[in-house]
DNA sequence: TGAAATGTTGGGGCG
DNA sequence: ACGCCCCAACATTTC
């Protein structure tokens, strides 16, 4: 029997010390603590993080490790179902309490509420807590109680109730058990890629990590949050927050971003701006919640009977860069290389795989779910669907982005499909996103012909999208 | 957080 | 001076 008693703050989705209600409940519980993450790849209806999300996890769990142990602590890992894992390291460190924030996928909460129900059998404390999102799903709703379907109405009403709490601090000091149970080592588990190592555009561009994270957030608003509105569409400006990997990990959370953001900037209309795209993050998780998994099934079930097309040459080319189309392949090529594209960019490549190349919303929202370091079960499934059509409050279907109108309305200068393609970089910038009508167009052993012509990919896509509404 | 087609207006060239 | 046409610019409708 261990003389000091035991709480488990079991981090998930919030690898941070700093607001971090687990951690502060552990503290406070004035037992000794012990931290841990399991990282869970074999739970039924619970998604296997992609490639360069376990890139990330592998960086992001490190600095964890680094800071618990400035505070006398060390994280414990271990891999595996994670009800059998926390279950067992509460028998090995004899446990009293555990103490995690809280996720909102079914498959996860379903595998929380069991091990909530087995722990408190043994007379072993659960408490769970609000750390992701600045407002949970049940704490809003419509007039009629019923869960809302678009965002705007959504967002006035979070507006509507007191504004987020202050963020908590991180905790000075952790008291170590006794005995601290055996973790895995970190390198054991492979997360990074060794052959080939395709993850020097990562390292390059991202240093994951709480400390990073804050760095981020300051740089934003010091430097960007000025000219958000001018600048945030333009994908060759730095001028979005590039927070969202920080995020998708809860190295850093959406309260600690509200906080800074309207005590340094106030009201303005750059604020508010940029608080909308949280916002669209919460409403994605409301959407999450109570229509279940938005990364399998569309949320409007005429789309059960879309005639999407089958062309892998196709998927294909749109996944390496090689569509012929200078914006859409600058941007699947920055995802590649960066494990992140401007989202500006993400509209215009979305679009063209399910409007211009008529290919399933899910092909795509898959390979993002792989590549993106930012990958967000919640917020890729939503904007996949919105950008498809198929979700809630989505875009209509006649909504086609033209890929060259889009690249001369948002890279005047084509600096930034120079940047990502730069077999583009001879090409005048009058023609730079529209390369086959250049006077010396790049020959195709350089630069691909176009996979569609979009006119009448257009024209194509309107007539199935119709023939869907005509059916419904 | 769209683009194209269609409609309207008004200035300027021209007989 | 005037009417006519053209067309750019802008507005509205449609997909």
């Amino acid at each position: 029997m261990p003389d000091m008693s035991v709480s488990i703050v079991w981090f998930r989705n919030d690898l941070r010390l700093s607001d971090n209600p687990a951690l502060v409940a552990a503290v406070e519980s004035g037992r000794a603590v012990l931290p841990v993450f399991v990282l869970d790849e074999e739970t039924d209806g619970i998604r296997p993080r992609g490639a360069a999300s376990r890139w990330w996890l592998h960086h992001s769990l490190h600095a964890l490790d680094e800071s618990l142990r400035k505070l006398g602590s060390r994280l414990v890992l271990r891999r595996g179902p994670a009800e059998k894992k926390i279950a067992d390291l509460v028998s090995q460190s004899e446990a009293q309490a555990v103490y995690w924030n809280r996720l909102y996928d079914q498959g996860s909460r379903d595998r929380d509420d069991r091990l909530k129900t087995a722990l408190a059998r043994r007379g072993v404390t659960v408490e769970t807590f609000k750390a992701n999102l600045l407002f949970e799903p049940e704490e809003i709703s419509t007039q009629g109680g019923n869960p809302f379907k678009v965002f705007t109405p959504f967002w006035r009403a979070c507006r509507k109730l007191p504004p987020p709490d202050k963020p908590l601090p991180a905790p000075k000091r952790l008291l170590a058990p006794d005995n601290r149970p055996k973790s895995d080592a970190l390198t054991a588990w492979h997360l990074l890629p060794t052959a080939p190592d395709w993850a020097g555009g990562l390292r390059e561009t991202w240093t994951p990590g709480e400390k990073s994270a804050k760095a981020a957030l300051a740089n934003f608003l010091d430097d960007t949050l000025e000219d958000y509105r001018r600048t945030h569409d333009l994908p060759a400006v730095e001028g979005t927050s590039r927070l969202s990997p920080h995020l998708a990990f809860g190295e850093i959370s959406p309260r600690q971003i509200w906080r800074a953001a309207t005590t340094t900037h106030g009201q303005s209309a750059a604020t508010e701006k940029f608080l909308s795209e949280i916002g669209w993050r919460e409403f994605s998780y409301h959407l999450l919640l109570h229509f279940g998994d938005m990364s399998q099934r569309s949320f409007r079930p005429e789309f059960n009977a879309f005639p999407w097309m089958t062309d892998r040459k196709a998927l294909d080319a749109w996944r390496h860069g090689r569509t012929g189309y200078p914006i859409v392949d600058a941007g699947m090529r920055e995802l590649w290389r960066t494990g992140w594209m401007h989202n500006r960019v993400r509209m215009v490549t979305a679009s063209f795989l399910t409007k211009d190349l008529l290919i399933d919303w899910r092909h795509g929202e898959r390979w993002f779910w792989d590549t993106l370091v930012d990958a967000d079960i919640a917020n890729n499934a939503t904007n996949w669907q919105w950008v498809a059509g198929s979700g809630a409050d989505a875009s209509p279907y006649f909504r086609v982005f033209n890929p060259v109108l889009q690249g001369e309305k948002f890279d005047p200068e084509g600096e930034y499909v120079r940047r990502w393609v730069p077999e583009l970089g001879p090409l005048p910038d009058k023609t730079v996103h529209k390369p086959w009508t250049a006077s010396e167009p790049p020959s195709a052993d350089i630069y691909p012909e176009r996979a569609v012509e979009h006119g009448a990919a257009r024209d194509r896509a309107l007539t199935a999208f119709r023939s869907l509404r005509k059916s419904a």
